[in-house]
DNA sequence: TTGGCGATTGGCT
DNA sequence: GCCAATCGCCAAT
């Protein structure tokens, strides 16, 4: 297991959103091990008023102050957990929201979990992701350095990485803090906004 | 103690 | 494309 180490991964939010994309999430469970590649993400920078940590530090987010390469795990609309990787020195309160995985290991079981979906859509959309490989609450502040049942490894880097505005947001809607693989089936949100975002980015 | 609301999803029109 | 589901947090009462 070539497990990616903290001391290796940038600090900053908008460059570990970036180190990211082609990564591979992997998943540890009782049932077995499931994972895949990163192909979208969302940087919540200091300061950025769409953050959760905006306002402080509060229960719900607190995993986003633990620092850099922990994981923040929430629950979303009453419905769908979404996780993060933390970024930035303890204390200050930023994250990267993984918005879509490409399954590549433990196919069975993601489609267990995932039953009725398309293999396409298993993890594209970060509620879908998080469900893909059973994230929830329990996950909430773990180290992903030392954490046994989640962990990064390294992956394909993407070809072309492109920006956009991030989803679902109303606070600093137009900011570009959305990147993603731009040849990725996998990623969420309209396939033509996608792709003139990637025209426009030259990516 | 309470009411509004959110980094979404899936089903229906 | 529209909208309900569903729940914990948080600010205001």
């Amino acid at each position: 297991m070539t497990r990616l180490l903290r001391a290796h991964m940038p600090v900053d939010t908008v460059e570990l959103a970036y180190a990211l994309i082609g990564t591979r999430l992997i998943r540890q469970t009782e049932a077995g091990r499931s994972g895949g590649r990163i192909v979208e993400v969302e940087a919540y920078p200091p300061g950025d008023p769409a953050s959760h940590a905006f306002a402080g530090e509060r229960p719900r987010c607190a995993a986003m102050f633990l620092g850099h390469w922990y994981l923040y795990v929430y629950l979303i609309y009453g419905v769908s957990w979404c996780a993060n990787v933390v970024s930035e020195a303890h204390g200050v309160g930023a994250a990267v929201l993984l918005r879509a995985l490409e399954p590549d290991d433990g196919l069975e079981l993601i489609a267990e979990r995932r039953a009725g979906v398309r293999p396409v859509d298993f993890a594209r959309g970060p509620g879908r992701l998080a469900a893909a490989l059973a994230i929830g609450k329990a996950q909430n502040g773990l180290d992903l350095d030392a954490a046994a049942e989640l962990w990064l490894e390294p992956g394909r880097p993407a070809a072309r990485i492109a920006s956009s505005p991030r989803i679902g947001i109303t606070r600093a809607a137009e900011a570009p803090l959305r990147f993603f693989d731009a040849d990725s089936p996998a990623i969420s949100g309209s396939p033509r906004r996608n792709a003139l975002a990637a025209a426009r980015d030259g990516a």
